[in-house]
DNA sequence: ACCTGAACACCGTTCAAGT
DNA sequence: ACCTGAACACCGTTCAAGT
């Protein structure tokens, strides 16, 4: 019964589904498939490689071709499927944002943020500027909206502390800041003229 | 010689500056501090708090008043402060947004970017978001920017992986997606018209 | 090639007991 | 009121040795 690498995704993935990313521990994982922590050694050199690779595991859906043709409605999707993406596990905004410090930059992902923003006919620095602004207000926003969503399981917020409570739901939230980035890359495509 | 919060705080801000996050732990700084671990547990209940308490620290110079009168011009300058603030300890940026969860949502920090938001003649509702929209990019960018000055100093980074080498300094690049922001309040501002 | 056993050097936190 | 001493229940990582 010999432990594939996969197999120790499979495993953390399930962790961090039914715990949390605290208790993704490499002892527990290990324990979890029955083995002993150094085991884990032999198939990644260390846990931060291996959160790398849960990373990778949750951004997945992200390979899919984009459907829209606009580049608003590009970046849309793209932005609703990597969130969709981050809110699909426990922790998983947080677990990527804490592994891709740096490496949302090699992501393939990104690659496709700055397409669409090619796409508004941006020269191609501004485009690569733009699609990290637009990842980081992703990535900030989804782990606000994940960390809320578990205090709000434990029943730890109240109203009072949660001065949000009256705009509507998260995904709209979601969209408003999303709009005005995209109102922001529109302006300044416009100002190109003058 | 009574230890007082303050030196705590001190403490940490010195092994933070010295060292990195990483290595504040709570035996470590017990032990810059001539005491045992069980001492700090006097002063505050545990280290979440602690470190809440030393992201205010880092904070503080954002309670100066604002100079600017402009709405924009207010942004920037409040941007350009957190930025300033998080940079100006190592790993500023990551202990911020590591503590500060949901806890932007509490500080006072926050405000102001609304009142700005507000002064662009922004509803009360949208205000808000759109200062979490501006707070999730400005701590993201320098979080970012923060580990790559830490790699690059370790001299981990190649031309090649760090793909923004040839745009211009960070600063540029931190006012480009401040500047988009700031065209996408613009926009929206201005589509009530209509 | 793949894993065990066992150790190393740490953590955060608690709490009786001291002063 | 404030801190020590000492423990509890953990961590990530390494590495000789086994199969």
């Amino acid at each position: 019964m010999q432990l594939r690498r996969s197999d120790v995704l499979d495993g953390a993935i399930a962790i961090l589904d039914e715990y949390s990313l605290a208790d993704l521990t490499m002892r527990r994982l290990a324990g979890s498939l029955n083995v002993q922590p150094g085991a884990l050694y032999w198939h990644f050199p260390n846990k931060q490689t291996l959160l790398g690779a849960v990373a990778d595991r949750i951004l997945e859906p992200l390979d899919a071709p984009v459907v829209a043709v606009d580049w608003a409605d590009q970046l849309k999707e793209l932005a609703h499927r990597l969130r969709d993406a981050l809110l699909s596990h426990r922790d998983g905004a947080e677990l990527v944002s804490a592994t891709y410090a740096s490496r949302l930059t090699t992501t393939q992902a990104r690659e496709k943020f700055v397409s669409a923003a090619l796409r508004a006919r941006m020269p191609r620095a501004e485009a690569e500027l733009a699609a990290y602004t637009l990842l980081y207000y992703v990535l900030g926003q989804t782990v606000d909206e994940q960390s809320r969503i578990q205090l709000d399981s434990v029943g730890v917020l109240t109203e009072e502390s949660s001065p949000l409570f009256e705009t509507p739901d998260a995904t709209a939230r979601f969209d408003f800041g999303l709009q005005l980035f995209i109102g922001g890359i529109h302006s300044r495509v416009h100002s190109y003229g003058r």
